[in-house]
RNA sequence: GGCCCGUUGGUCAAGCGGUUAAGACACGGCCCUUUCACGGCUGUAACAGGGGUUCGAUUCCCCUACGGGUCACCA
């Protein structure tokens, strides 16, 4: 069975790389009936940041990455996050010293820096190893003194190590270009490279997913893997996810992350969506996946190897493909808690006012922008009553709204339907064209060139009594 | 700098020795139309460069260029 982890570290924001990763992580397991498990990998202490595993519960939550085990949910592969295990790291150290495959460093940093500082000319400047000729005494008695150390993992200085990437395919590399690196730390923590192996291991991922940047590093785990006799899992490496040609995504550059992308009114169904086809590509020709469809049509072969740019624009109009397709009760769910802080007028049929809006949005939040007309009429200019393709005038508009304002008068209209009729009526029997009616309507009721729906729907929305105020003022204005 | 990886229109991308080199976003045009959208139709636009291999290279190999990654007691 496919057994892959989520292993984030719990240091902020939920990055669109990161969840990227997780994705790929869930569809992998999931298209094979496999698990999906979140670790959280915490042996940085440094780096811990408050509240952040809460971001990563409430994001998996959000886009429906469920797991079936992690810290909240358990399992039987526990504690899922590493800072509890940490007895466990520094055990299976101790038995690559026994075997020769580890060893224990006193080097000071200080000593470490001044290595660096002499070979900063080398093009590479690797840990000379220095404690690795230590005699066993002197290891017993430094223990025993309370001399703070670290493990080092002993590689072999010659040959190199082959391993194979379900993306990248084969990749060799020298062994004599791989340091001697760090195991345990001095605070007796594993190091990521270190836990992550063990983990893996002992939680039985068979699938290692991760981002590129850990491609020249890999050998290090192999290495590892075949010091302990284990399994070495399968590997796929993500490429990068950017901003442009040579910047990451990241929250240095300040870039959007999930939850900043949901505040700009997108739809985790769309982000994730979005973020699939972001280094994936089906093989069918089309675009608009759920998340039950992602586990359906997932295949492995369809990664590609190149970083891709994320581009806000294709999620704007991909998210505007979700909100068109909502069912009509769900979208107002949605748009229903904006258009209440956006109009404070009263009788407004804000369902009325979703259908409208419903294929005119890209994303939430543009809905305020929308409706801003409905409050407070917006000062506009008497040029917008000029349509050339309508070949509306000043002088059209003005006629029109006079011979319209009998109508709005009159209490027989009560529904846009019935109104719209009348109009059109009244058009034909003026013979003049629609446009030339409506437009100048649509303008006095909006003060807008655009507006979410047409002259009659504004004004069975706006009320009668709200509908003659504009349409006298704009007489008024025209008239001037 | 050493090593590793990548390079198809502005962007996401299909392609896996022979194609008029898909499709989507964005952009332009047309249609629909009382606005804007939606929808429909349509247009502009790409194989980084140079060598090979081959009857034939976007596809395979090499070099160059460009870009990314890595070289931590960070992950």
């Amino acid at each position: 069975m496919i057994r892959t982890r989520f292993a984030p570290s719990p240091t902020g924001y939920m990055h669109i790389g990161n969840l990227r990763t997780a994705l790929y992580e869930f569809l992998i397991a999931k298209s094979s009936g496999g698990k999906f498990i979140l670790r959280i990998e915490d042996t940085d202490q440094e780096r811990l940041v408050e509240g952040s595993v809460d971001v990563i519960y409430e994001t998996l939550k959000l886009t429906g990455l469920r797991h079936d085990e992690g810290p909240d949910v358990g399992g039987a592969f526990g504690p899922y996050v590493q800072s509890e295990r940490k007895s466990t790291y520094m055990d299976y150290a101790k038995q690559l010293i026994e075997s020769g495959h580890a060893y224990y460093c006193f080097c000071t940093k200080e000593r470490l820096a001044e290595i660096k500082e002499q070979n900063a000319s080398e093009n590479m400047v690797k840990y000379d190893r220095h404690c690795l000729s230590l005699s066993k005494e002197e290891i017993e008695k430094n223990l025993a003194d309370g001399i703070p150390f670290i493990i080092r993992q002993n590689i072999p200085q010659t040959g190199s190590t082959t391993f194979h990437d379900v993306v990248y395919g084969d990749i060799t590399i020298e062994n004599n270009m791989i340091e001697d690196q760090v195991l345990i730390k001095s605070d007796g923590l594993p190091t990521y490279n270190f836990a992550n192996v063990v983990d893996d291991h002992l939680m039985e991922i068979t699938h290692v997913v991760r981002g590129s940047e850990y491609l020249t590093s890999t050998p290090k785990y192999n290495l590892l893997y075949n010091s302990f006799g284990w399994n070495i899992p399968t590997y796929v490496h993500l490429p990068p996810v950017m901003k442009n040609q040579t910047e990451k995504l990241s929250k240095r550059n300040g870039d959007a992350s999930f939850g900043d992308l949901v505040e700009k009114g997108f739809l985790a169904e769309a982000i994730l969506n979005y973020i699939a086809l972001l280094g994936w590509s089906p093989s069918e020709n089309r675009e608009i996946f759920s998340l039950e469809e992602l586990i359906e049509n997932f295949h492995l072969e369809g990664l590609s190897k190149s970083p891709s740019i994320f581009d806000i624009k294709k999620l704007t109009w991909m998210n505007g493909e979700y909100i068109k397709n909502l069912p009509f009760e769900k979208f107002c769910e949605l748009a229903l808690p904006q258009l209440k802080t956006s109009i404070k007028r009263t009788g407004v049929d804000l369902a009325k006012l979703c259908s409208y809006i419903q294929s005119r949005l890209e994303t939430l939040n543009d809905i305020p922008s929308l409706v801003d007309f409905i409050d407070t009429l917006p000062a506009y200019d008497t040029e917008l009553y000029v349509h050339k393709k309508m070949k509306t005038t000043l002088e059209i508009a003005l006629d029109s709204l006079k011979m319209v304002l009998p109508i709005l008068e009159s209490d027989t209209c009560l529904d846009e339907h019935a109104l719209n009729d009348k109009l059109l009526l009244l058009a034909e029997e003026k013979g003049i064209k629609n446009g030339q009616l409506l437009w100048p309507l649509r303008t006095a009721l909006s003060g807008k060139p655009t507006s979410p729906c047409g002259a009659s729907e504004l004004a069975i929305l706006l009320g009668k009594e709200e509908t003659l105020l504009r349409v006298q003022k704009g007489i008024g204005f025209l008239t001037k």
